[in-house]
DNA sequence: CTTGAAGCTCTAGCCACTAGAGGAATTAAG
DNA sequence: CTTAATTCCTCTAGTGGCTAGAGCTTCAAG
């Protein structure tokens, strides 16, 4: 049996945010101590990892609601609605990743260009004129 | 003279999110009609645009403020700051794109899984179980 | 002059946390 | 066994960057 702080420092997530999950659902309410606080199980701690993995795969909260539901059941179709989800967050990342890039570049542009000369560094002028950019956005 | 649906079509800026920022203190209050209606002249609307094009930057309202203040005044520290500021920018979203990176390798990985032989289908374990990461994150 | 779109202010909601107050329980040291 | 430090509890409110809606007023076209 786990503590909240044990759980936090094993899985990474903070206090209040697993607090913060048992009061969205995503958690069921665990067991307590004689004294009111919140005791974990294996079980308890492997959900809050799966949790904590699909956070950082960039799923919302509501998403990872279904993929748990699906985790629990094992019917085809829940199994073909994983990778709906996952595909369409495929997709959602590969456009961030294709944003970001743009961006980079724009800021490199800016972020290089000679700190020393100022009065015609074009950094402000850049960042208010849109038709310097090197690609459009 | 510009209505506030005018510049909101001119900026892609939506209407309540020029009130917003001009709440925020990023924009001064512009003048009025006589029926109190907000009225932008070429000024306005430039400010909104760098606004805007700093925003696609991923700058937050904060940083934008500085920006500002500093496009205003012409010393040379002000446009150190600048270039610290994208500087520090750039690095965050370099950050960004290597993590999604990551996150795209994997969700590729989930997504592209045969979704037709459901009982060996690994989406949820590599969901539950970090060691089946191809790298750590 | 009418009508419908666009404007106004104000409040509240969104997501996914995060911070703080004020108090109770647990744990380690002496 | 007692003390002190730490962790835990609940609850409320705040964060960023908008977005939505209610209920009203003003503007522009026909």
């Amino acid at each position: 049996m786990f503590s909240i702080g044990e759980v936090s420092k094993r899985t990474n997530i903070k206090v209040p945010t697993i607090r913060y999950y048992e009061q969205m659902g995503l958690i069921a309410s665990p067991e307590r101590s004689e004294g009111n606080q919140r005791r974990y199980d294996r079980d308890g701690l492997r959900r809050l990892e799966f949790i904590r993995h699909a956070r950082e795969l960039g799923f919302s909260l509501d998403d990872i609601r279904d993929l748990l539901r699906m985790s629990e059941t094992t019917d085809a179709p829940c199994h073909e609605d994983v990778h709906r989800i996952a595909g369409e967050h495929l997709g959602a990342v590969r456009a961030r990743i294709a944003r970001l890039k743009r961006l980079e570049a724009e800021l490199e542009r800016i972020s290089l260009c000679d700190a020393g000369s100022v009065s015609d560094c074009a950094v402000l002028e850049t960042l208010s004129d849109h038709s310097h950019c090197a690609s459009e956005h």
